[in-house]
DNA sequence: GCGCGTTGGCTAATAGCAGTAGCTTCTTGG
DNA sequence: CCAAGAAGCTACTGCTATTAGCCAACGCGC
């Protein structure tokens, strides 16, 4: 019989499409093995364990929403930047509903990648601090404010936490404004 | 043989035993039977599945919360009640941390105590902003603001995705001024 | 183009889980 | 005191992760 050709990627990749089309909770190896057209056990030549798998998703994921946001935080400072990240976060978690909840993983400490991932989303906030004269431990409890608030908003969105009619567009525009105003008075 | 005498609440209260002891990811089937002692099928006699169990042990998880919160805020306004329930908010979480991920789980519509410790909760939030004379739309923004910046930090807290050092009350402190000064200036 | 080691597949099997079918026995209302 | 419903049980299905051990394909040196 001729070979599948996976490698750890390959079997990654296979499982960010599981991720994207039925969300993290169908990521199972079974699945990811009948995709890859390979029988389940197979999948140990590449992949420690099915958590070791959800770790490698997780690095993934959090890879791309730091570039998401340090792309859209480029250029840009003060209420302009806070904004832009704002958006690029609730923007990305929307669209990729599968791979959000995977980023909120603590990152495995010892895969520099996705240590490294955590740390560039973590000081893109920072760095928009900047423009506000924050800085120090203030600045570490401001980026906790910020991360909650985003953090809390999407996840609460994508679970169907909202459960009021009202326009979730326009919360999340307040909720953008209201944390300008409360950088702001951070000092 | 004698019988176990449950109940469907019987059910549930094992239910939080090992949610409280173990977290919510421990509740199985498999061990509510075990410790109940009693075969896993026999369960299906008080609940209709895994799921409806764990919708079960939302509604009484948010009961609960509803509870704490609604009692912080009882005779205080403005500052002093934001303050006192998102301490509530938190501390509960803290204190109750298999409960808590349960209460995040969206009310079975057909369970009115259910839906109604869900709104009870958010009445809470809602009433404290009438303090600081915002109401309507206004106070559903408010409200959505409030709960993401509470939701997202004891979330982040509690499955450690705060990796710094930094003194973890002391940012949740500043968190609570922060939604006073954004909530002063909401109009 | 040939051997050989490495590697990537496989089958078979174990163990834990949810859930169903159908039987039995306890309990209780009339 | 007895009939029927409620509450257990065993046996079974089917899904999951994971391990053990086998075998064939691939690539490299010759």
């Amino acid at each position: 019989m001729p070979r599948a050709g996976l490698s750890t990627q390959a079997v990654v990749d296979v499982a960010l499409e599981i991720v994207d089309e039925h969300g993290l909770g169908a990521l199972t190896l079974a699945a990811v093995a009948q995709r890859a057209g390979v029988a389940p056990p197979s999948l140990y030549k590449h992949v420690r364990s099915l958590d070791a798998l959800l770790q490698k998703v997780s690095a993934a994921a959090t890879e791309e929403l730091a570039g998401a946001l340090s792309h859209a935080a480029a250029g840009r400072s003060g209420l302009d930047a806070i904004r832009a990240v704002a958006l690029a976060y609730r923007r990305w978690a929307l669209e990729r509903p599968g791979r959000y909840p995977a980023t909120q993983r603590v990152p495995d400490p010892s895969d520099p990648d996705h240590v490294a991932a955590a740390e560039r989303a973590v000081y893109t906030v920072f760095a928009v601090l900047h423009a506000y004269d924050i800085a120090g431990d203030d600045a570490v409890d401001a980026t906790r404010f910020v991360r909650s608030a985003l953090h809390g908003f999407v996840s609460l969105e994508g679970s169907g936490g909202f459960g009021l009619p009202q326009d979730v567009d326009r919360s999340f525009d307040r909720l953008v404004s209201s944390l300008d105003v409360a950088l702001r008075a951070w000092r």
